[in-house]
DNA sequence: GATGAATGAGTATTCATTCAT
DNA sequence: CATGAATGAATACTCATTCAT
């Protein structure tokens, strides 16, 4: 950020803009993603914009920032409860679809469109290290014993299953639909639940 | 399309500019796709490509009528085999993987990124249709019953769930990865499998 | 100027401006001479800049009169003081090198780039008139004769050619050099010492 | 430049930009030099100004590459005559003069203003290299021997005042005036002339 | 008075599309 | 028919200047 806001009302300056912001990216994408709308949702003029934000890179940086920080906080709050699978799913499943809710677009237009400074799409960013070192953390909690190698792949179609099918579910507008969450549960604790997969195999 | 090429040189052309455009489409994504860098990679100028598609619309369009069209053949093929599911499973996610492996990132651009004249978005439209059609024909042939209510929702998550995993492991350059393939098999038969869902509840 | 300074406070901010504004015209140039960047370099906030000088324009004048009150003041030195071309043409270049050392690049800027409201540029103006008028003085003084009309023409070659080497040398960060110093007194003195000239002709 | 003009047309475009672009820095200054009206003096659309030049960087660079052939072109000519002092002088200072005059803001502009991707203000610049060595080779040739190590504070002192001169005369609408070329001359030539200087030293 | 947040006209650059050759 | 030069609306970003606090 460019500088830092002080007063109180330039606290709400950068607030309206994030806001604006995640709402474009979700609504429009990154391609429908300009500054001067931006600003104009915001109810801000342009140069009040780039007082903050030192170009549109920057700006799309600390939404995701933002963004990302919500995913993070979800998973890792359930990662060491140590809920039996068909909890842990059910929750899961229910905050993670909470999360999306506010701009079902956003995760994705994110993760999939819009360039970033830091490679968040490289599988070795920060974000999915964090990510995917909680998923396992969980995983592991919710059998009930040590982590194991195979807890990786596990935890990539955990966590990419329920993004495809929030994602999908965003694009169709049934975000709300609670039989699409029943099922998206049923899925990932009939997954867990099976003791017969590789990484079996890894735990004595 | 503006008008049908007739002679074989102009159904090289066409041929060249949607095999161009789809490269582009997945390699730079829908804010990468300029009409004038798919000319240049097809080997034609950008007059020419306007003889056959009178706007970038057109173009995508006819790019994506193109994919849809393998994507549906796919689940066709199987949709009357009545395999069980463990071999469906696997059928189903081999072949899946296999049509995304030529243009891993086209899939996501046209369903998410790219605009389109017919909005193919709309879970009505004729695509999601006919698409998710094929689908709850497949699970009841699979299954050995006839066709169920509930069989919609299974769709959604078993077809939501796999474009998620794929999706992602394109992102992450592990579309090749055999154990990806191997789990995300397991993960639909899994589902498949299970009969205390609700779809069996509609089924007397 | 906005408003007079009579506080010992107010002096003291508007010389900060005033010495900022020339380091960052010598720096930058005009280009790069914008309000915010003087202001943060004074040390005092853009508001306060706008206290003293209602525009931009306003505040390079004030600049522009200092400088060039400082370069009047060298030539009126010694415009009476008859010393021999030898001498005079020494003393000269040295007090002009020095003039120029402190902002070196601030002479050319003032006088090439950045605009003027009172056009300084026109050979007319009160600058160039009492600046020249000065320099025809010295060399009828330095000649020990009454003045001649071609002594307008020599102050031209001598100011201007003095001029460029000095700016070349400033640019060339050779302002310091001693040889610079004594070939340039060199050229002018010879000029000075020629009675062939066609000023000659002009005194009967 | 982006790409090499082939027809007719565009090699008329191209040539239509840099007069403008010179035509706007001569009378403009480097402030004053937007691409925009750049396109519009050259009659041509911005967009036209693009196909040519990546960025306007490159547009000025285009425009000094030429100008600073124009100045070698210049000092080439003569460096090995082997005119006597008087005539050299003479020739010089009416060849420099006509080179400024079609554009005669252009070289100040040029080599104080305007940024450039090579360095030209370098005193390593190539162009200054070059130019400087054609001086020594002119000024020993002028004086029938070989060449000196003092030779190069000589070229400095005659291009710098030269330059000063002539940048002056510009900026007073008095670069067509014949007296100011013979004064200039007789400044060269008397400096030229006398063999007292340190260069002598050099010389058994 | 002093501060610095906000404004918005202006500038560089891109890219879909047209049309003379 | 094919080519590629030309067009110009749209978009990112800057900076002189104002004014609420």
């Amino acid at each position: 950020m460019r500088k830092e806001p002080r007063q109180n009302r330039s606290r709400a300056t950068v607030e309206a803009i994030l806001r604006a912001g995640a709402r474009v990216l979700s609504d429009a994408g990154w391609a429908g993603f300009t500054t001067n709308r931006v600003a104009d949702l915001a109810g801000v003029s342009i140069g009040a914009l780039y007082q903050y934000f030192p170009d549109k890179l920057s700006l799309v940086d600390a939404i995701r920032r933002r963004h990302i920080g919500d995913c993070l906080s979800v998973i890792r709050e359930y990662k060491d409860a140590g809920l039996p699978p068909a909890q842990f799913a059910e929750t899961l499943v229910r905050a993670m679809i909470a999360t999306h809710s506010v701009y079902p677009g956003l995760h994705r237009v994110l993760l999939d469109e819009a360039p970033s400074s830091d490679d968040h799409r490289n599988p070795n960013s920060e974000f999915e290290i964090e990510y995917l070192g909680y998923y396992m953390q969980a995983i592991s909690s919710c059998r009930k014993r040590g982590p194991s190698a195979a807890d990786h792949t596990t935890s990539l179609i955990i966590s990419d299953a329920i993004d495809g099918v929030i994602h999908n579910a965003a694009r169709r507008n049934k975000l709300g639909d609670p039989v699409i969450q029943t099922e998206l549960a049923r899925l990932i604790r009939l997954y867990l639940e099976d003791t017969s997969d590789v990484s079996a195999a890894n735990v004595p």
